[in-house]
DNA sequence: CGACGTCCTGCTCATGTGAGCAAAGTCTGT
DNA sequence: ACAGACTTTGCTCACATGAGCAGGACGTCG
């Protein structure tokens, strides 16, 4: 295109968009034939000089969700739009709302559902409607209680899904990670909670969220990890969590000993459910995301436009 | 609009913008109708919910042009888009861009053009391509041999837009502003200064700028106003100066008697002019802006939506 | 200088789209 | 429950638009 063509098709795309003239009256203003104010048009398209953005909390990308299923093999994607979006917050409220929209849409809705539990699940659970399933029990897939902060989010949380959802939930009693490994085996071995791992594995969908292998992490906030495990976990390599259990870039644990005292479903587990439904927003989470994508333990991500375009161009 | 169809809205939009579908298959994508679509289309545009920009360098925005013609009483406007501009350069140097496209594009091309001086001339007569016209001459319209930056940057800027136009440049060799009344009286009856300004008085057309009243100021760059002169000037009500003459909001002269120390072509004489073009960018001109514009001094203006936009609101 | 290939232009025609309208559906107040 | 007012729906039809094609302009190379 030469520089008086250019210079055309943005007073024709001009006219055309903001204006709203027909092709027809853009010839005629412009002294040109209709058939050459199309082509200036398609050009204008094609050179990126016309942007077309749709400015709303719940608008997605289909091109990226396209793009996510057949390059990255999601059985599904929803990817929220940035557009419009101020603060880390905002973005972190659409993905919520996206993932519940997901869940709730979801056909057959699932009789139970494994969650994990997080900043994340909750905001997910608050933006779940009532009667979004009508039959849907809730169970959870990984220990949890909270230790310190805000105690009860994470039962919070999955009681909150299964309420809306017309079912019940089922606690797993257990912390996300104990000191000794011999603990660990015996919390797992007590009726109650092998009653309830059982269960979660037998679960027709899960849902979850993953952490950024860092500081700010829920797992320090909670004090089961201090921020000196965490520094050792990143010089391993590990890039985030996903239900407590820390893996590196390409999907794998990075600290077995640690990953022994985590009590919950394995990720092998994870990744031979049919349906796992992972929402991770923020830029913080990109590389998680990516480890998570890549290694299988997702068939549905929900993310916002920035991850899912890294996930991409990675 | 209810929620659903300002969901349903959503999806639409993005399956038409972004997917590239005909209302006909995003009606069976979404189970609804072709003509359901086109209202759900023409809802989400009439909501906001698209945004549709030009992202160009040259892209204006008709519609701010037309209302400031329409409300404003503007012979022509020239609208600058600011979509896609990383800083207030940027942003002169489209308006500078713009100017000199209208300039060239006036019919019929003025045989003597009165200019003034500043950056945003300079970048003007920078932009404007060899040959805009085949036979301007060019007068200068103040007085303003620099006294101590950059010494001849006035002259380059009436020169360089002579050369350019196939024509000659007069200039006016004055200090813009003198210390003493009698002293001006004195340089304005020397007989080639009062050529030069009675030629500047019949010329066909006049581009100029105009300054904020701030201590960034050219005049106080070049010594002829000191700072707290530029304070005094804002206490009494100025808010920028067009041609070296400092006014507030409704166009008056603030200080006679330093208007009657400042050499150069009266206000009245550019409010009496057939073409006046008046280009004016940046956050900080928007008071002078909506000042030149109020009182009549320009017949077409040229300036950044964001500068338009106020001055339609206001 | 002319034959050839490439790009561009103006056109036909099939398809996409919005205005306008009548019928169906929904909401209100009695 | 029903009449009336208002909104929504599905449609016809006229207009707007893009695909595809033939002819012409232009540039290139033998």
């Amino acid at each position: 295109m030469d520089a008086v063509d250019e210079l055309l098709s943005i007073r024709a795309a001009e006219l055309y968009y903001e204006e709203n003239l027909t092709q027809e009256e853009i010839g005629k203003s412009l002294q040109i034939t209709r058939w050459k104010v199309g082509r200036l048009l398609t050009q204008a398209k094609d050179a990126g000089f016309v942007r077309i953005e749709i400015l709303h909390s719940r608008a997605r990308r289909p091109q990226l969700e396209r793009r996510l299923r057949e390059e990255r093999g999601l059985t599904d994607a929803v990817v929220v739009s940035r557009a419009g979006v101020r603060s880390e917050d905002e973005l972190l409220q659409r993905v919520a709302q996206a993932a519940a929209d997901h869940l709730a849409a979801l056909r057959p809705s699932p009789r139970l559902l494994g969650v994990s539990w997080g900043r994340t699940l909750s905001e997910i659970a608050h933006h779940l409607r009532d009667g979004w399933s009508t039959q849907t029990d809730v169970v959870q897939i990984n220990g949890g209680m909270s230790v310190s902060s805000r105690p009860g989010t994470a039962a919070a949380t999955a009681v909150g899904i299964a309420q809306k959802g017309g079912g019940s939930a089922a606690l797993l009693p257990s912390p996300a990670i104990l000191e000794h490994r011999a603990t660990k085996d015996a919390i797992e071995a007590d009726r109650v909670v092998a009653r309830v791992l059982e269960l979660a594995r037998s679960a027709d969908a899960y849902l979850f969220s993953a952490g950024a292998a860092d500081h700010g992490s829920v797992h320090v906030d909670s004090g089961y990890l201090a921020a000196s495990d965490i520094d050792r976990l990143v010089a391993a390599g590990a890039v985030g969590d996903v239900v407590g259990r820390y893996i590196d870039a390409s999907g794998r644990i990075v600290d077995p000993d640690l990953d022994a005292r985590t009590v919950g479903l394995s990720l092998d587990d994870l990744r031979s459910a049919d349906v796992a439904i992972a929402a991770i927003a923020g830029e913080s989470k990109r590389a998680i995301a990516s480890a998570v994508v890549t290694s299988g333990l997702c068939t549905v991500l929900v993310t916002d436009e920035t991850t899912a375009q890294q996930l991409l161009d990675g």
